[in-house]
RNA sequence: UCCCCAGUAGCUCAGUUGGCAGAGCAAGUGGCUGUUAACCACUGGGUCCGCGGUUCGAGUCCGUGCUGGGGAGCCA
């Protein structure tokens, strides 16, 4: 097969080529005739001139509808009114596949048309843009891990036991008279893993059955979770946010073009450096209160709330030591003051939101039986995790990012449900 | 679960005081030897979301249901 594709149809200046794609637009002035046409790594102008071509080949321009497959033969030459500066000079144009009637015209369509059309959109420009960032953005968050000796442990999907409430589980039979769960999270799985190989991670899709209808939520989502046995919130805390100045740097050299397509403010990307502000709880309700936000001491912030917050920084700013309250039963408390857990929440700049969250987990057999019990949660499901204190307890941390609301961020595309391929939203399972 | 908005051609929308169903794009036909969302001419295309009501007459007003969108709550 011909190696040669768009992005690097430069090498084959004057030689003649054979490239296969999809039609995305064509024009014609008579007597020459032009196709723009996608390959999957980018477009080409195909020129058709009635002179250099044989006629049969020529009039198959008209039968040409959009997204037609076809293959064209053709000398590359490089020519400025061509967008991307070559074209192809057809001598040849065969056509796989005459498509039926496209939906997605090239402007102007509705969200919910384009969300019932997602297995086509994909093919738009921009949604490709978005879905490459999304693959620098995990290939670089695994490349963070496995070049710092972390092992990638995968957790499982299905689970038997919910870690909060039942309310927010999509439940699913498992054979005769059991239920199982889909995963929430993969921490506490992670917790096992990292007392196996002390530094582990898990990358992969997490559901959520909550009743959210915003630009920041999905039923069916995807993190990355990270879990260290001897590290602590400092450490922690370092790791994320190193973490994230690899990947925004990474997508800024390897996605410029996409960047570019998705009109991206990228200065605002350029000055993701470290270090972050860390600010803890109180200072971060101080900053409501300022704001005149008349905010409960106790809660944990809403959407509106993060966003006012980070709209004091330029950069990420992390929250640390929440009210335990409001925090889930393996956080560890604060041994300097217990009305508080030794948790962080990054929150990433321009309203994107909560991107990481994370804690130091407690270790102590005891303590977490109490915090589970509090929690309304039976001990006895969680024998399991409670034996990971037990069996050579040590302090450990961890935390989880959220890869759509971080593609989301890097993009500055204001809702996740671009952000990954399929989403899955409250009113939305198909296609 | 609550609040707000919308539903009219394949798509995006307009539709006046309640009085003949409209535009742009897309599609089809023809023209044009360098187009860039090409352009020009012509053509076809409607369950006005469903049900009920008011009225001589409803896309338009009222009630109700459904669907979608935005937001709140919720959200390790």
């Amino acid at each position: 097969m011909n190696p040669i594709t768009t992005n690097n149809i430069d090498q084959y200046e004057g030689k003649t080529v054979t490239l296969s794609g999809w039609l995305v637009h064509k024009r014609s002035s008579g007597k020459v005739r032009f196709l723009v046409v996608r390959d999957g790594t980018g477009i080409a102008q195909v020129t058709l001139v009635k002179a250099e071509m044989d006629e049969e080949h020529f009039e198959r321009y008209h039968s040409l509808t959009l997204e037609s497959s076809l293959m064209v033969t053709g000398i590359v030459k490089k020519d400025d009114r061509a967008p991307g500066g070559y074209e192809i000079l057809a001598s040849q144009l065969n056509i796989l596949q005459i498509a039926e009637e496209y939906p997605i015209a090239e402007k102007e369509h509705g969200v919910g048309f384009l969300l019932d059309h997602r297995h086509l959109w994909l093919r738009s420009s921009k949604q490709h843009a978005v879905l490459r960032v999304r693959h620098t953005v995990i290939q670089t968050a695994r490349r963070f891990f496995d070049d710092r000796g972390f092992i990638l442990l995968d957790a499982p999907i299905m689970t038997p036991v919910a870690c909060e409430g039942t309310t927010t589980l999509f439940e699913t039979d498992y054979f005769e008279e059991q239920k199982a769960y889909l995963s929430q999270s993969g921490q506490l799985y992670m917790e096992a893993g990292a007392m196996a190989f002390r530094k582990v991670y898990c990358c992969g899709p997490t559901f959520r059955a909550e009743k959210s209808k915003t630009r920041r939520h999905l039923t069916e989502f995807w993190m990355i979770e990270p879990e260290v046995a001897f590290a602590g919130l400092p450490d922690i805390m370092e790791l994320a946010e190193s973490l994230i100045v690899t990947i925004v740097k990474e997508v800024l050299s390897s996605n410029r073009e996409d960047l570019r397509t998705l009109e991206r403010d990228v200065s605002k990307l350029e000055m993701i450096e470290s270090p972050f502000e860390s600010i803890s709880y109180d200072r971060a309700v101080r900053i409501l209160r300022n704001e005149g936000v008349p905010f409960e001491r106790g809660n944990d912030f809403g959407g509106g709330d993060e966003t006012l917050i980070s709209d004091q920084f330029e950069k990420p700013v992390f929250i640390h030591r929440y009210p335990a309250s409001s925090k889930p039963f393996y956080m560890k408390n604060d041994p300097e003051k217990s009305s508080v857990v030794l948790c962080m929440d990054l929150l990433a700049p321009e309203g994107y939101g909560e991107i990481i969250g994370g804690s130091a987990r407690e270790e102590d057999v005891e303590l977490l039986s109490q915090k589970l019990s509090n929690a309304g949660l039976s001990p006895e499901a969680f024998s399991w995790y409670l034996d990971l204190r037990k069996y050579g307890s040590v302090p450990h941390a961890g935390f989880g990012m959220g890869i759509e609301r971080t593609v989301a961020w890097i993009c500055g595309i204001p809702h996740v449900r671009e952000t990954i391929p399929f989403p899955r939203l409250l009113q939305r399972l198909y296609p």
